[in-house]
DNA sequence: CCATGTTTTGACCAACTGGTAAAATCACGC
DNA sequence: GCGTGATTTTACCAGTTGGTCAAAACATGG
């Protein structure tokens, strides 16, 4: 995933500067122009706070998480989490501003003179790969979204609705060349992330209905045999 | 939806009782075995509180929700709800009972001896009209699930893997007559689950990304041609 | 070893949390 | 309209919450 604290490009305001999501500062010393670079043991901290922050967060949604929890996880005490990030909210933005980057990436990378199939079946693929390895950062993300993404609605009409609006654009392209099946762009997307991000959000009751079966190799072979019976022609 | 609060059957103990989920009663006079009629304004205040409840915890988990929002939002005061509901736990298991209940009918009443195609479809289709009609319930049963089923897991792992490994053997069936293609029953009722839920529990994320345009109709279409190309020999 | 800036802690706070107890009010059959 | 039980409110409590502050401990270059 991602590296690094810096405020995400695409969360700034159109008005420039670092808003909104990161109107407060993440740290003392650091206004929006100037920084210093992070020391070791400020790396360290932060990625400590940042990886308690997304186990807690991840669970129990932000109103449902506490500071305490946080301090817990990460084995750093209350007023020092607070040190290295102004507020509760701050950890909390700064987490999905880091799973947003990582998330948009993968569709706008979709190579419009690829094969198409092997692009959306690659892209699946790759959704599917980060509800195996990275479950907490897709749990936060629906937690969020769930609550009515209080904090990201900006970004969703935005960022998101225009990247999506380019995929769509894309799928049309290839669907009137013949290359694939005429289907809805929008809710073709729609049942990738669904059918994928289920595997993350919903592992627990994935787990208890399949047993000891492990979920992973036989998900992925079904939601690709799923896509490609949807978009050959 | 399920009228009533009675304790569903399927979430006893095998021991028999009223158990686990809901070990505290919910009703002063209420012991598992006798309980006086509902009055009128029992009935009423009681369904205040079960919606305010839906409201809130579907939108913030369990903990993220807390009593004074019930409060405010059902117009009774904070004790009053504690005379109805011996606490918030109840309140929150109560309505997980009856979601519940409703959830796992339609999966039953397919019918073994109906056409396989139409059967399945027309369960997407019920699902589908859940999430439209009912989102806040499905909202609910997601931030449980996400939040690894603390209240449920007992349900997970017994009444519904059985429901669904019901589910998988009808598939198998159909399969094996040559009725539908060769699937992976567990990951078909998951894709389903995914694809049809991810109306509700996603709708914010669904409506920003699709501006004005109502994500239902094309929706559930795009949903049936997914699952008819996937079936279809 | 000292000085300076960095990191950590302990004590604390006001607001909020779920829940209680008892008194006050209400509704309804007689 | 009266008595009894049902309902609602008022006042309250102990524990938790996010957050502050100043002092203490630490690190590190000179």
């Amino acid at each position: 995933m991602s590296q690094g604290i810096a405020c995400p490009k695409f969360l700034t305001d159109r008005k420039g500067g670092c808003s909104l999501l990161f109107a407060r500062h993440c740290f003392p010393w650091d206004d929006e122009f100037m920084s210093k670079p992070e020391t070791p043991i400020q790396k360290k901290n932060r990625s400590a706070i940042m990886n308690a922050g997304l186990e807690v967060f991840s669970k129990f949604g932000f109103r449902g998480s506490t500071l305490d929890q946080i301090s817990l996880e990460s084995g750093l005490s209350k007023p020092n989490i607070l040190y290295y990030f102004k507020s509760k909210e701050v950890i909390y933005t700064t987490l999905l501003g880091e799973l947003l980057t990582d998330w948009l990436k993968p569709v706008r990378d979709i190579d419009p003179d690829g094969d198409p199939i092997a692009e959306i079946l690659g892209y699946a693929a790759h959704k599917m790969e980060m509800s195996q390895n990275y479950p907490r950062q897709s749990r936060l993300y629906a937690n969020e979204i769930i609550q009515g993404a209080p904090r990201i609605s900006n970004v969703l009409t935005s960022e998101l609705h225009e990247v999506v609006d380019k995929f769509a654009q894309l799928i049309k392209s290839w669907s009137k060349k013949g290359l694939i099946r005429d289907v809805d762009p929008h809710h073709l997307i729609f049942s990738i992330w669904a059918m994928t991000q289920h595997y993350a959000d919903f592992d627990f009751q994935v787990r208890a209905v399949l047993g000891h079966d492990d979920p992973f190799p036989k998900g992925e072979k079904h939601v690709e045999d799923m896509l490609r019976q949807m978009l050959t022609v």
